[in-house]
DNA sequence: TCAATGGGCGCG
DNA sequence: AAAGCGCGCCCATTGA
């Protein structure tokens, strides 16, 4: 019997069917993930066809099992499994799990599929009760600009007001008047590197555009704002004065792979963004909101709170959300949707 | 039968 | 010069 979940079998069935599987794992194996499978079934990331070859039937038949089994059963039935005698789901959160500092969540609920409300639509708020969640604007380069004190990447913070796209700023910064939507999405793809550490070949890879022309677009950013390889060499240079370890902004301790050690710009970013989250979350608290708050995401709050109280509490989740950090304003974003989670996100019930 | 590991996939 | 970062959970496989 082959299984769709068995990567040897997937992988022996498709070159069996002539195709060449060339992408390797880290232990040598053919690949057979969705990177690998898209391609042969002649579908884009959205699952839409392209055209530029005849679908393998195989690999466009293992991806939608493995969809349906996901959905289906782990995150269905899986959560069926965990709710208690009055339907509830209780995640155990780890408020510095992750080696970065970051939080984590139990039960899934940090991974439910946000593109599609289909599973999120099955977590309701109380009966006249909806749900509110509050973002934090592009936290990640605001800490960014913050931590590596980013002159004109602060300025447009500044000046930017509640609104402020940084990746638009950064494209009319760099090209001027003629800047384009499609530039955007390119200097978009080199601050997600900034903060990933990606390299060419990645960013090109999730822009759609040409190795050439992220090349240009990166070399553009970093004489745009060159405070970040400046503090990227000085976080590496203090780490390897400390035992590979970083010491973040309020102290804690990072430690970092030797051959990595370039991801230090990313733990950098990703515990402040932390801290960012934190500490509006401790003036939540201060501020009562402890009853409405359901779960922490990372550069979010979940909340839920009575229809009628609904715009007050998401405007004060707001104002615990909103602060300086070292002259980078931290902006919030609050949004009220229906009963269900998947309600936020355009949904109808 | 159980624990550990690798591969995969969802999120931010 | 080059480098995607961090999780939790699932299944299949492997080795006690």
């Amino acid at each position: 019997m082959t299984k769709v979940g068995s990567g040897t079998q997937v992988a022996e069935a498709l070159t069996g069917m002539g195709e060449t599987l060339t992408d390797r794992t880290d232990s040598g194996a053919l690949k057979t993930d969705k990177a690998v499978l898209l391609p042969l079934a002649d579908l884009d990331r959205d699952w839409q066809r392209i055209g530029a070859r005849d679908p393998n039937p195989l690999a466009d038949a293992v991806l939608r099992a493995k969809r349906a089994k996901k959905w289906g059963e782990d995150y269905a039935q899986g959560f069926m499994a965990k709710l208690d005698t009055a339907g509830r789901i209780h995640p155990v959160i780890s408020p510095l799990a992750a080696r970065t500092g970051r939080m984590s969540a139990t039960d899934g609920l940090h991974q439910l599929p946000s593109s599609d409300y289909v599973v999120r639509r099955s977590i309701l708020a109380e009966p006249e009760h909806v749900m509110v969640s509050s973002d934090l604007q592009a936290i990640e380069m605001r800490v960014l600009a913050a931590l590596a004190d980013v002159k004109r990447m602060k300025e447009g913070f500044l000046r930017g007001g509640e609104k402020f796209d940084i990746h638009a700023y950064t494209a009319r910064l760099i090209k001027g008047d003629a800047a384009t939507p499609r530039d955007r999405k390119v200097f978009k793809g080199a601050g997600f590197g900034k903060v990933y550490g990606g390299g060419i070949q990645t960013i090109a890879r999730q822009t759609g555009a040409t190795e050439a022309e992220i090349a240009h677009a990166v070399a553009a950013y970093d004489r745009a704002f060159p405070e970040i390889k400046r503090a990227s060499t000085r976080w590496q240079r203090q780490a390897f004065q400390n035992d590979m370890v970083f010491v973040s902004a309020v102290g804690r301790r990072l430690p970092l792979d030797r051959d990595r050690i370039y991801a230090v710009v990313n733990y950098a970013c990703q515990s402040a963004a932390r801290d960012v989250l934190g500490q509006a979350m401790i003036e939540m608290e201060s501020s009562g909101l402890l009853e409405y708050m359901r779960l922490p995401i990372h550069d979010e709050i979940l909340a839920s709170a009575p229809k009628g109280d609904a715009a007050d509490v998401a405007r004060e989740f707001e104002r615990c959300m909103t602060m300086s950090l070292y002259g980078v304003p931290i902006v919030a974003e609050a949004e009220i949707g229906g009963r269900s989670w998947g309600s936020l996100y355009g949904a109808s019930e």
